[in-house]
DNA sequence: TACATTTCATGATTTAAATCATGTTGTCAA
DNA sequence: TTGACAACATGATTTAAATCATGAAATGTA
């Protein structure tokens, strides 16, 4: 998202994380703004009995747990790494500064956001109201669109574990199991291997 | 959002829609900002069997439908007129110049798409999962903080029908009669000739 | 290799919300 | 003031997903 260049003339730290590490928890004031170098990390809130639910899950070149910095708010969920990874880490004042003095940076945040606010339009809407179905292809679709998956010769190959879509999409995973069986019967979707291609 | 200075010096017009206007449609790609003056506007989806979901109710001074303008996409919902009103029109290309050439503009669009997307993500949360109790006291409680609602002698004054707390939560409207009655027991809001105070 | 753990899978049962039906109350305009 | 329409209300019934239970397959690791 802001250039190598640019953070590590602002004083960004590299920091590594193992998988399974918590990098910040809901409810903390946020201090750090957060890139990826390597690895995968996802934002998701526990509710009351125990039950995931994963808002987003992030790659390499992307950033995570930006609007409560410009809101000055607690973060509304936590981050955990989903491998080992390595991220940048810049203090929220540099990080301030930087996007002031920097148009273009301003405009890169604009889009970033802009993109995350869609895709969170596109699948409320789904999750709110639609069957099992609707939610899971949409999910499929926008992961393949947003996170460029790469096309293998029997399609799109969906990384995400059955526990994972149930918790990308507030459903339980002997739901989802049974879903993509369905859908792999209308020919949506197919299943090799296990994994699920689009 | 945008000061009214800046929106006129930009050749803004001021173009006024009745209830019921459709403003934009969803598939539509964007062309102009819009901004507000008087009166309010939802955005929602209407799914194939005709229920509606509201992604976000907006009031005087709010900027709604930006995200696609930055991403060259197409609305992902309808902008819907609420009651009669009146916007600021301002054509897409001055309204990215304006951004551009306009840190502190560019700045205020960032804290509001932060905003909105920590909406999305705190509801998002409690519609994928909870039980409608949860879905509609965050429901009220969010929108007590974001849209600034008036506290009277009983509380605040939650200003949705049965039918929009209902496409806001992704509930059906006897589920939403039947739980607020429920929360009134637990006295968690008062309901006084029919209007709910939380 | 063996063992533990995670992931996937499937059947039986329960349950809460959706659906259906119908009626009441409130509001606005002719 | 009446009539039409929107909003609110409530009971009965259905249904689809959650829950519970249990096991197999795959994966990682000591």
């Amino acid at each position: 998202m802001i250039p190598e260049e640019l953070l590590e003339s602002h004083n960004a730290l590299q920091k590594k994380y193992a998988k399974g590490d918590t990098i910040f928890h809901e409810g903390d004031l946020p201090v750090n703004y957060f890139q990826i170098i390597s690895g995968d990390v996802k934002m998701s809130n526990f509710n009351d009995d125990g039950k995931e639910f994963i808002q987003g899950i992030f790659h390499p070149k992307q950033s995570f747990g930006e609007p409560p910095l410009f809101l000055n708010r607690v973060y509304p969920a936590n981050a955990i790494a989903v491998s080992d990874c390595e991220l940048f880490v810049l203090p929220k004042s540099s990080f301030l500064n930087l996007v002031k003095e920097n148009a273009s940076v301003s405009l890169s945040i604009i889009e970033n956001l802009a993109q995350r606010l869609h895709y969170k339009s596109v699948m409320a809407a789904e999750i709110s109201s639609q069957e099992p179905e609707h939610r899971l292809l949409k999910l499929f679709d926008y992961s393949i669109t947003f996170f460029k998956i790469e096309k293998e010769a029997d399609g799109y190959r969906i990384d995400l574990t059955r526990q994972q879509m149930a918790d990308l999409t507030g459903l339980r995973v002997e739901t989802v199991i049974r879903t993509i069986k369905g859908l792999e019967k209308k020919n949506e979707i197919k299943i090799i291997n296990r994994k699920v291609y689009r």
